[in-house]
RNA sequence: GGCCCUAUCGUCUAAUGGUUAGGACAGCGCUCUUUCAAGGCGUAAAUCCGGGUUCGAUUCCCGGUAGGGUCACCA
């Protein structure tokens, strides 16, 4: 058995997606756990509609997501080649020159493959067997001229040439495979095995297409996703591993593929499922690895800061708490979540206030909580904290003590706890944000500030 | 419409003749709790329909139905 090939063969008439990604995926997959090579193929053909641009979005696209191939090729190089099968079929009478009636953007000759008219059956890996008549496809255009090959021709003699041994791609292209294995049988190439993925559908069951609004691969890349997470997420919409482990890191899912755990039927894209995946994967993530990504979703002012002061450590521990998505910590950094690790917090009074209740009910509790952070030694920690404050808390309601200390050391009304923040800013900090509030002359002057 | 493919909770799926039809995401509830999250616990939720085959069908066969794909001088 000779060794596996497989490729990834792209049109570039458009921004890569989720679906043609996915064929990726599989295409990638499986070569790897078979010890196989890759190949990228970009399909070039259509000189219309096959744009640069697109081009080096697909290859951008692959290199984020980490799925190298082993070759690569740009099928409209290969004229050539496609040219001296063309010859060839048509003096072996196996296809022919057509005069056909001009139309407006039809050419007056092109030439045809001459149908033999049979039934054609493959064994699909997925499928089982798959028969198809061809007669009703007539005799089908594979070449618009001598130097102009059309999909079928050149997916067949590529195919071919480049030793691909599998043939993965999505499901739309059932109905095409009996014509390419009639110009195979014409030309001599030997059949590919043939694996079909279930389609990748959007909301209301349809094909993935831009149309339907698949997000390009990039875009993941914008907002925050990990390529490890895309790529966990995508094997698993059509296949399983046949255990119940979810969460796979590139490694394990190139050991754990098969093409015998693949599912026939299409599965629908879900957002939120790939979210959960992607916060599996921060969580995963080493607190160096975590922070040098985050560094790109974060203001220049708080990545120099929580730097400077040293605490990016601390802060990957609160950003991992609540982010399923860099994106997400793009939107709490922007929204100033983090500032207060890095900066004493500007606050109105009257955020003091538990419940509602008159913020000067607060003032004795925080002057007690500053007397018991006082004496507190060197072993200052968010658990030494936690011991010395919450007897008091305890006795003087939890919410009593603990929401306006929690908000003195945030200026926020959303926080981790005062514990957390207390032993990440330390001692000093805490205990000049709490003397800074129980300045009556500061609180009041705060509170005007910010009307 | 022709041809082809498919059919298990809302979603992704497990179970290839014998299970209380399992898991995960989402939902809901409870819990934790000073806030927001996260966490823990729990709960609801599915075999498209009809015939066969069989002692027994989610599973095999046939027929419906439904959904999807494809019918280019695109790929």
């Amino acid at each position: 058995m000779s060794a596996v090939v497989t490729r990834f063969a792209p049109s570039p008439t458009g921004l890569l997606h989720s679906g043609n990604y996915r064929t990726a995926v599989f295409a990638y997959l499986f070569a790897r756990s078979s010890g196989g090579k890759f190949v990228l193929r970009i399909e070039d053909t259509d000189r219309e509609r096959s744009k640069p641009e697109y081009e080096e979005n697909i290859i951008e696209s692959l290199q984020w997501l980490h799925l190298e191939y082993d070759e690569r090729y740009r099928q409209s190089e290969h004229g050539t080649r496609h040219r001296e099968v063309l010859e060839k079929l048509i003096s072996s009478g196996f296809a022919y020159l057509s005069k056909e009636e001009a139309g407006d953007t039809k050419r007056n000759e092109v030439i045809r493959f001459k149908n033999p008219n049979i039934r054609v059956s493959f064994e699909d890996a997925i499928r089982g067997t798959v028969s198809m008549d061809t007669t009703d496809l007539g005799d089908f255009v594979i070449a618009k001229s001598i130097d102009e090959p059309l999909f079928h021709l050149a997916v067949v003699v590529d195919d071919w040439d480049e030793g691909i041994t599998h043939v993965i791609r999505g499901e739309d292209h059932i109905s095409n495979t009996p014509r390419q294995i009639l110009i195979q049988q014409a030309i001599g190439a030997q059949t590919p095995v043939y694996a079909h993925l279930p389609l990748v559908l959007s909301q209301d069951r349809s094909k993935l297409s831009k149309r339907r609004g698949a997000k390009s691969l990039l875009e993941y890349r914008d907002s925050g996703y990990l390529p490890e997470a895309l790529l966990n997420y995508m094997a698993l919409i059509g296949w399983n591993p046949g255990t119940e482990q979810e969460i796979f890191s590139k490694d394990e899912l190139c050991h754990a593929f098969s093409l015998a755990q693949i599912q026939k039927s299409g599965a629908i894209f879900d957002e939120t499922k790939l979210a959960w995946i992607n916060r599996e994967h921060m969580l995963r993530m080493s607190p160096e690895a975590f922070w040098e990504h985050a560094e790109e979703f974060l203001t220049e002012e708080t990545v120099t800061m929580l730097d400077a002061k040293n605490l990016w450590r601390d802060a990957v521990g609160l950003m991992r708490e609540r982010a399923s998505t860099f994106g997400d910590i793009r939107t709490a950094d922007l929204a100033g979540e983090y500032r207060y690790l890095y900066e004493r917090p500007v606050l109105p009074v009257s955020f003091l206030g538990w419940k509602g209740e008159d913020p000067s009910h607060a003032l004795p509790h925080l002057r007690q909580v500053l007397e018991l952070l006082e004496p507190l030694g060197d072993v200052w920690g968010a658990e030494t904290v936690k011991a010395a404050v919450w007897p008091y808390a305890e006795t003087e309601g939890r919410g009593q003590v603990l929401w306006p200390m929690r908000v003195a050391l945030s200026g926020r009304e959303k926080s981790p706890d005062p514990f957390v923040i207390a032993g990440i800013i330390g001692k000093d900090e805490t205990l000049a944000r709490l003397r800074a509030v129980l300045g009556s002359d500061d609180a009041v002057s705060c509170s005007e500030r910010l009307g």
